[in-house]
RNA sequence: GGGUAGAUACCGAAGUGGCCAAACGGGGCAGACUGUAAAUCUGCUGGCUCACGCCUUCGAAGGUUCGAAUCCUUCUCUGCCCA
């Protein structure tokens, strides 16, 4: 028999809130749960990698997951942890990210029809035609108001500028759909994140009211960054696992950086290595723990991108980092240019700028005079200083923004 | 519907006729120190320009003025109170 997912999910740091004191015993048999995605964007982001690494658990401890894409919910928007309005969605818009981000989830998870393959459900399938005054009739009586206003997610709103009847449903939809899991799928468990608490909550009770079901649901913690910091973002923005978005160099640099504190909590959230081997991977917390790191943003990459790009990520930082100082590796951000323009001579800021080290020239420049840019090995402090043919190493111009940002500028 | 307070750069928040591209704090970036860490210290943080300087920005549109984030008018949005 498999590990009981609970105790799983508990050793890993999953668990936040549990509405069941049993939640153990729940799961020794085996259940169907759901995770709900919102369709906002074509892709997801790391933040986005704690559910999915939920459903992959579930998944290998014997259950059936279900993959809720907010077809519906997400021409609503969710209220939650935001403090404005979400701009509003087409259906087209939604249906696609909805596609996409199941080929995402994909990745990591199953998808078929055996016993514990995963399956996609779209709420959109069951709320967007509902009739209102039938739905009003139907759940309206087991809502109460005066209840919803304690929630969280909606009080914040509150004392935050308000919130809108359209949002104030988000809730309620999100209760309905556990509802109807119930019903079309014996699903019986929901997770989902802690700011999903609230929703989750009026799902179980809508359940039992409705259909005298017995749903529970359990919640992971938000990710945090020791230094306080949002999870997931750069300063070039979120981390995305979309290739496309974010390249798998940086994806993999992202987690190189993670500081000391945050890698242990790391791997148990984002790998599948055995808690006993992040112990000891992550006991020393001195240079050492450098070690982890790169188990960390391998093991991720290999995960999300796949083992090849996983390899070629970690063999290009260890050359471009490392005492060989190789940065001819197809992963290193870089671009071609033209011989002939190098040969008059092309403006550095120019160059920074196109290569995204920098945003504008005036940007570029406040790199260059804070000492943060270098041409292969060499700081350079003049503002009009040419890229010239002279520059040339091993058939490239290398440019530095800092020490972890490159760029490669490919001779042609 | 009536009253009232507000809308400032990524966020929070000053500024209430010129000294405002706009204080301060946070965040972000860079430098030093390190281990591609944290903490700390330092610098930078609208765009264009080599530069004098020019341009865009303080909810929106008009207006007053030599000159407006600041004054006036209308509009939009939001909070609070009353009905």
């Amino acid at each position: 028999m498999t590990e009981n997912l609970f105790d799983l999910l508990s050793s890993r740091g999953f668990v936040a809130q549990s509405t069941d004191a049993e939640m153990r015993k729940r799961l020794e048999s085996p259940v169907t749960a759901y995770i709900g995605f919102d369709p906002t964007a074509d892709s997801l982001h790391v933040g986005s990698l704690v559910p999915i690494m939920g459903l992959m658990w579930m998944q290998r401890c014997g259950h059936k997951p279900l993959v809720l894409v907010g077809g519906a919910t997400g021409l609503v928007g969710d209220p939650s942890g935001k403090t404005a309005m979400r701009q509003m969605l087409t259906r087209e818009d939604i249906d696609r990210n909805a596609q996409a981000i199941a080929k995402q989830i994909g990745r990591v998870v199953r998808f078929d029809d055996s016993a514990t393959g995963a399956k996609l459900v779209n709420n959109a399938d069951w709320l967007a035609n509902l009739n209102w005054i039938e739905m009003l009739r139907a759940v309206g009586p087991h809502f109460s108001v005066n209840r919803m206003l304690t929630m969280d997610s909606v009080k914040g709103r509150m004392e935050n500028g308000g919130i809108t009847f359209l949002e104030f449903n988000y809730m309620v939809m999100q209760a309905y759909d556990f509802a109807h899991l119930f019903r079309a799928e014996q699903c019986t468990v929901q997770m989902g994140g802690q700011d999903q608490w609230g929703n989750i909550v009026m799902g179980i009770e809508l359940g039992r009211r409705t259909a005298d079901a017995d749903l529970a649901g359990l919640t992971f913690p938000l990710v945090t960054k020791s230094d306080g910091g949002k999870f997931g973002k750069s300063e070039k923005g979120n981390i995305w696992l979309s290739p496309e978005r974010t390249p798998v160099y940086e994806f993999f640099q992202f987690w190189r950086n993670v500081s000391d504190v945050d890698v242990a909590k790391f791997l148990g959230f984002f790998t599948t290595l055995p808690m006993d081997e992040v112990k000891k991977l992550t006991e020393h917390q001195d240079q050492r723990i450098n070690d982890a790191k790169i188990v960390l943003a391998y093991e991720v990459t290999k995960l999300i991108h796949g083992q090849a790009a996983a390899d070629q990520a970690l063999a290009d930082a260890k050359n471009a980092f490392g005492a060989a100082h190789d940065v001819t590796g197809d992963s290193i951000p870089h671009a071609d240019i033209a011989m002939s323009e190098l040969e008059v001579g092309a403006g550095l800021l120019a160059l920074l700028v196109r290569a995204n080290l920098a945003t504008s020239n005036g940007d570029a420049k406040r790199l260059i005079q804070g000492g943060g840019v270098s041409i292969h090995d060499t700081r350079i402090d003049d503002l009009q200083r040419k890229v010239t043919a002279a520059d040339i190493k091993d058939g490239h111009v290398l440019l530095k923004a800092g020490k972890k940002k490159l760029f490669r500028y490919d001779v042609r």
